[in-house]
DNA sequence: TGATTTGGGAGAGCACTGCTCTCGAAACAG
DNA sequence: CTGTTTCGAGAGCAGTGCTCTCCCAAATCA
């Protein structure tokens, strides 16, 4: 019953080389921009450019597996915010979600854009993706789940929603395991979820220069204030 | 008192191949996605690379082109959906301006995708683009002001908004000619405009596939949404 | 142990890219 | 008609992604 220690060399080393590839490639994207070269990071690594297709066989495959890293690191990042705030202030864990993704993305811009930013031509996310992209979902479905839960989330009223946009949020929340959140609360917390979103690509692909200067405090503004729409 | 007709010939001819290289190089950036390549554009247009470079310095100042067109493009689509409605309804100019601003991004994705995707590595953008870069949030402004004007504008109370964001708010309307607009109204305004532009993004660049099936319908209900945060 | 399969790096090479340079011809100006 | 400017052609350079063959060392099997 040991472990298969001969081949758990050569598939560590492998495993080695593949997170150092990784790495610096990332480090290539943060310094030169998305226009990623394989042969720049092969030379930096002592490689030969065909020795990386050993590892990755295109230059597509390798962005798709930083991008499932990204999806990840974002995910960890941002449960990791809310994890910290007492799970009975549904509201402070709103503002810590926001606030972690935020840090986040402006700690690795390049890999936010990655994720976030206009497609890479030829990729199509893989199923590797979907579940990764969707923890920050999960988390804000948790959080107002929980404030229903509580009662400390104030319900929609007078919310008119399309029979096909009920069917497609009732989808979308079976789907995360949220099945039972009312459909006007879903509506809201994808809405947020867009405007988070948006928030945060105008602030780092710089589509606020010489209008916003105090970031965090604008920023700090559209959580509350989306806090305010979903209920929270 | 005469237009100088000789030198004209050659100018008139210079722009018409300075528009036919951008018009081709759309249409490369519609087909073959955003590594536009001057070379295959040259090709199209029976000229050889070198020829080009006669007309654009480089392949970035042929993408700043580009995106200097599609800002105004996407300003003009949107003035004129919003000028079709009766300016006494602000309710739906919001709408028509929403809804003109989606069709056209869903009418031209890349061009989309090229102001509002992740920025391109060496650009900076240059003064040409700010002012066309304002005109949906001028817009957005002016359906406010009218709004508030006409006393249909519910104004947001119990707003609490840091005096940094505050100042930055107050510089940024004056800038674009609504110095007089209350900053609570102008908060929520920059709010719905990172939203819009974040649902817009999450349609076009696939985030909500297999989610979301009625995108009208969806973006729809956002427009309100966003319309009565606004109080609109 | 010895034979053999396998993994992975080196190197050459192909087609392509952005960009620069020189050259020549046409269009213009005086 | 003469000189100048404009602009396309072509060659060439350095870089790219990717493929192929070669070859060696390490792991595997007999």
């Amino acid at each position: 019953m040991e472990t298969p220690v001969t081949q758990s060399v050569r598939a560590r080393a492998r495993a080695e080389m593949t997170s150092q590839i990784k790495q610096k490639a990332r480090e290539h994207l943060a310094q030169d921009g998305p226009d990623l070269s394989l042969r720049a990071v092969a030379r930096d690594l002592g490689l030969v450019s065909s020795a990386v297709y050993r590892y990755f066989a295109s230059r597509d495959e390798l962005l798709t597996a930083l991008i499932v890293d990204a999806y990840n690191s974002l995910g960890a990042a941002a449960e990791q915010a809310e994890a910290e705030v007492p799970r009975k202030d549904v509201h402070g864990r709103w503002l810590a979600l926001g606030r972690g993704i935020r840090a986040w993305a402006r700690g690795a811009p390049h890999e936010y854009a990655l994720i976030y930013g206009s497609p890479v031509p030829g990729y199509a996310a893989p199923r590797d993706t979907v579940e990764p992209a969707n923890r920050p979902v999960v988390l804000m479905l948790a959080i107002v789940s929980d404030g229903l839960g509580r009662g400390e989330l104030a319900l929609p009223t007078g919310e008119r929603v399309a029979r096909s946009v009920r069917a497609d949020l009732e989808g979308i929340a079976a789907g995360l395991g949220y099945p039972d959140l009312p459909v006007p609360v879903l509506a809201r917390v994808m809405t947020a979820w867009a405007q988070l979103f948006g928030a945060i690509s105008f602030e780092l692909f710089g589509r606020l220069q010489n209008g916003v200067f105090d970031y965090d405090a604008w920023f700090d503004y559209q959580l509350r204030a989306m806090a305010t729409h979903m209920g929270l």
